[in-house]
RNA sequence: GGGCGAUUAGCUCAGUAGGAUAGAGCGCAGGUCUCCGGAACCUGAGGUGGAGGGUUCGACUCCCUCAUCGCCCGCCA
């Protein structure tokens, strides 16, 4: 629709009396925007103050010189408000021209911006020693959801997790359960230092002991460790995905941090940077010069005692990612990773490729609210709410709706009280309800007998609130263009909030099943229709189910 | 000390390729119901957009300074 109204403008302006050059009608920057406010219009432009400046005269002017020229059946009327601002108001008919387009297909209606490029979407990727708590569950549905929009807005999407495996963390993993293994046979030794005190830890041992019995008992004991770190950290990561599951989040691929130091491909990403002359060695450690690109200091690669850091396979990770060919690389961190970003994007140009490819999304942190005070969340202290908890609690739906009500870069307050307590105020169902409540009428119409026809009386919406509905579905294409772009998926929780208000605003201002007028009711039911397949697209797009009754 | 983010109604928060009168939910004060699902709708009160400058036709939005809060600054992850 928008697109319509700017090349109607275009031709306007060209056959206009004003000294624009046909030539620059493409880098023409102007907007036409959707309005809401009935005064302004349907459709408003700012194309006259975009041009004021450059053709040098009053925007009013240039405004009634392209008024003057805009011409279309379409077209209602045109008027010039606010010093230049030009209001267009169209014909009933060309709405209902829209909703006959999306009603015939509304695939087609969605731009496919993506254009088939690979995008890969890496996220929550905690490392598997303990179970997911909220602060990822908001990682969990930021990242799935903005892989949704991505994916239906055309491009080719990988969703990965990568699992750190290995390393200090995943030791200490080990020496926890092997404590409470041992503690078992009656063999106590010293709890690990940074070991892991959760219940779950307790949990995996005794499963561990009914599975190998004391097989572990008189192993030499980093032999045992490593046993039980193995064995924690598959059972942990099938819980994770467990929970990832009925959170309705689903990876397509996982990726093992093991593997690419079995391959060799660590080593040979650090050779690759040595040979660059990006690393150096510096008291019997291995830097690379981050500071080449930006970076406060340059960081280790490998440690003097001979560990690999973490630095040092996440870059090789990243290697991987950039020689997979996706055209576009989006991680999402933890808004206390943000340190890490400089570096990272250094490691990347020190290999010598594009570090813009990789866009970084850090999601700020969720803190819990209990009974009016914050709960510190760690790990490691045990300080953790799992987030299978929280579904259990407040359910997938509204866990995952509510996560994305906020913009990933502020701050979240987990009020788990209101949750609970209140859990009707959640919008999620408000929007549920706008779904089940179309979903009803047409089960009310069939009841009586009025046979839905597609497509049929259209010419008979005319209300402003019908009208304005079809806007919605525009608007709807608009909001996942936005949300793509800024990498923002709360844009669509917000939208469908306010899409479900203009429908309970319609529902309870109109009668929509009439036995009295089957021609008018056919008509509204091809616009519920309408609006209930974005509810339930939008919805969708959320990882949220759209239930037919409630 | 440095970096990132935040600061909008009593509370929780929306609102960005700068646009016309800054919105919603909750709470508060009232209303709608012989009618398709009241998990709904309507009306009202409530605002120096943290403070101060700047950029321009126009700034909640961009730039600078300051304040407050959160997070980060390791040969941890």
């Amino acid at each position: 629709m928008v697109n319509i109204i700017k090349s109607l403008l275009k031709e306007a302006l060209l056959s206009a009396n004003l000294s624009f050059p046909k030539s620059d009608t493409d880098k023409l920057v102007f907007s036409v925007e959707l309005q809401a406010n009935p005064s302004y219009g349907d459709f408003s432009t700012n194309l006259a103050f975009q041009l004021a400046s450059i053709l040098k005269e009053k925007p009013y002017k240039i405004a009634a010189e392209i008024v003057n020229h805009v011409n279309s059946e379409f077209i209602d009327k045109v008027e010039i408000k606010g010093g230049g601002f030009i209001n267009i108001f169209v014909k009933a008919s060309f709405f209902q021209k829209f909703l006959r387009d999306f009603l015939q297909d509304e695939n087609r209606l969605i731009p496919q911006l993506g254009d088939g490029k690979k995008i890969q979407v890496e996220f929550v990727s905690a490392n598997p020693t303990g179970p997911l708590h909220i602060g990822h569950g908001r990682g969990a549905s930021f990242g799935d959801s903005i892989s949704r929009i991505l994916d239906i807005l055309g491009y080719k999407v990988t969703k990965e997790y990568y699992i750190n495996d290995r390393g200090n963390q995943i030791t200490n993993l080990g020496k926890s359960v092997y404590y409470w293994y041992m503690l078992n046979f009656g063999k106590s030794i010293p709890f690990p230092e940074d070991g892991y005190k959760g219940e779950y830890i307790k949990i995996i041992a005794e499963k561990l002991i009914h599975e190998c019995k004391d097989e572990l008992v008189n192993l030499e004991e980093m032999l045992a460790i490593s046993r039980c770190a193995e064995y924690g950290k598959k059972q942990i990561m099938e819980n994770i995905i467990q929970d990832l599951n009925s959170f309705n989040v689903y990876f397509d691929k996982y990726f093992s941090e093991t593997d690419i130091f079995e391959n060799n491909y660590v080593d040979e990403t650090l050779n690759l940077l040595k040979n660059k002359g990006m690393a150096y060695k510096n008291n019997d450690a291995l830097w690379l010069k981050t500071t080449a690109f930006g970076d406060d200091k340059d960081r280790v690669l490998i440690k003097s005692t001979g560990e690999y850091t973490y630095f040092a396979s996440d870059i090789a990770y990243h290697r991987n990612k950039f020689e997979r060919g996706f055209d576009i690389i989006i991680d999402v961190w933890g808004a206390d990773h943000h340190g890490y970003v400089k570096r990272m994007k250094a490691a990347l140009q020190a290999l010598g490729y594009n570090s813009d490819k990789l866009k970084i999304v850090l999601i700020q942190m969720v803190n819990l609210i209990k009974k009016g005070e914050k709960v510190s969340m760690s790990t490691r202290a045990n300080e953790f709410i799992p987030l299978s908890w929280l579904i259990k609690e407040v359910g997938k739906d509204a866990a995952r709706f509510f996560y994305c009500l906020r913009s990933p870069d502020s701050h979240f307050d987990f009020n788990i009280d209101l949750a609970k307590e209140k859990s009707s105020d959640n919008p999620v169902y408000y929007v549920q309800y706008a779904y089940a409540r179309i979903k009803s009428l047409f089960r009310n119409a069939h009841e009586k007998n009025i046979l839905y026809q597609e497509l049929e009386n259209l010419e008979l919406l005319v209300l402003k609130e019908e009208l304005n509905l079809i806007k919605n579905i525009q608007a709807y294409f608009e909001t996942l263009i936005n949300a793509s772009i800024l990498l923002e998926p709360n844009k669509l929780a917000t939208f469908l909030i306010e899409l479900a208000s203009n429908f309970h605003y319609y529902y309870n201002n109109t009668k929509i099943v009439d036995e009295g007028n089957i021609a008018l009711t056919n008509a509204r039911l091809n616009l519920c229709k309408s609006i209930g397949r974005i509810i339930q697209s939008g919805l969708n797009l959320l990882g949220v189910d759209a239930p037919e009754r409630m």
